[in-house]
DNA sequence: ACCTGAACACCGTTCAAGT
DNA sequence: ACCTGAACACCGTTCAAGT
């Protein structure tokens, strides 16, 4: 094993603060008051340092987003049992991302940095693929149905998570309400029919049942 | 018709800028600046005014982002003709809101707002859930349907436009880049497999291939 | 009624200097 | 090598006053 760089006697002025103390900092900022509220200068205010201290150990506020994705990803991306039938596999491992990634709403200022979450999610997206894989598909179909997994999971995600964050806002009614009270019943007859309903059906959980739809869908004989 | 109210003799000073030179001129620098550089300071510069000239037109920015995500539907989401064949009406339609979405990415920042665009999206979601009803879907089921293809649909938007977003910032390699490189071929083989085509893979535009999939899984007999 | 100026309470980041 | 202070170039929004 190659062993890291040994390290320098002195090499400079020794570091008060480290890489995972900012990050781990940053966590707690989020997790009490929301991403909203983290800022350089107030993480550097509860590290008791300075803004541009932090920059000696991120990049940039934008890696900080990522470093603190990754690192929410390692500690609640737990792996699930795996059912022997492959749909099943497919299914339970996108469903645990999205399970993970419902419980902390903040992440979606950062969910859609790139097309994975952090190297913690790769086992996922690995059962995933091998799983639409063992049903038939060729590797590059076996691809993009984890693609179209992952937007429906993201989807879902930032749609339900900006709506809820919408709404707690204020009392006033939501652009949504406006519009269905003005709805004309002639033109778009199904929207009226079901316009008092449509805040109470939208707000039911039905990730899994649209999971099941799609993943059955690109699993269709063609 | 009832009449608008009868505009009386000098109310007050006479308005110099309107709603309209608003977001008007918001649009200019969105389409020609990206979202990012729509402020209230440069549109207010924009426009000739000042900052707070704006908030007599609109309450603040976020309704200004709203409004302005209405007018861009108005103004380009065209109604398609419409297939005899209830379940291709969904595809077109969905496809339809997508298309639009696609051709203007600044809309990511404002898209989750709340589950539907604007009223002039309102025809195309009727379509939807009319098209789904018509294949055999009970009205809730059909609502549940359309949330799951707009799930898809935002989804994709929002992950397409903000990794292009990424990739343009600057050449270093990106996460997912050297994530790949490091990447353990025992443990995570399929990934490993497709690890020099995920990129290419990544990139081509499955959409229309995935709403086909979700919505013949949403109206597979079960 | 509508607009202005000044101010409040912030941002992320750079630069030059200190230890 | 790491940290500090001061500064740059911004934000959205409120308040009190002017026309």
């Amino acid at each position: 094993m190659p062993q890291p760089p040994a390290p320098r006697k002195t090499p400079g002025r020794p570091p008060r603060i480290s890489r995972e103390e900012v990050v781990g900092t940053a966590r707690r900022i989020v997790d009490s008051e929301g991403v909203a509220r983290l800022t350089m200068r107030r993480l550097a205010a509860e590290i008791g340092s300075t803004p541009m201290a932090l920059y000696h150990h991120v990049r940039n506020k934008e890696e900080l987003l990522v470093l603190l994705l990754d690192d929410y990803a390692a500690r609640t991306l737990h792996r699930p049992g795996l059912p022997a039938e492959p749909r099943e596999r497919v299914v339970v491992c996108a469903a645990a991302i999205h399970e993970a990634l419902a419980a902390c709403p903040w992440i979606v200022e950062v969910l859609t940095a790139d097309d994975l979450l952090s190297t913690s999610a790769l086992w996922f997206v690995e059962q995933i693929v091998d799983g639409l894989v063992a049903c038939g598909l060729p590797p590059e179909r076996a691809v993009h149905g984890y693609r179209a997994i992952w937007y429906y999971t993201a989807g879902e995600i930032v749609v339900r998570t900006t709506a809820g964050r919408r709404r707690a806002d204020d009392g006033r009614p939501t652009y949504r309400e406006q519009v269905f009270d003005g709805l004309d019943g002639d033109e778009l007859p199904r929207l009226a029919q079901v316009a008092g309903r449509w805040q109470e059906l939208t707000a039911e959980d039905t990730y899994l049942d649209g999971l099941r739809a799609l993943v059955d869908g690109l699993l269709r004989p063609r």
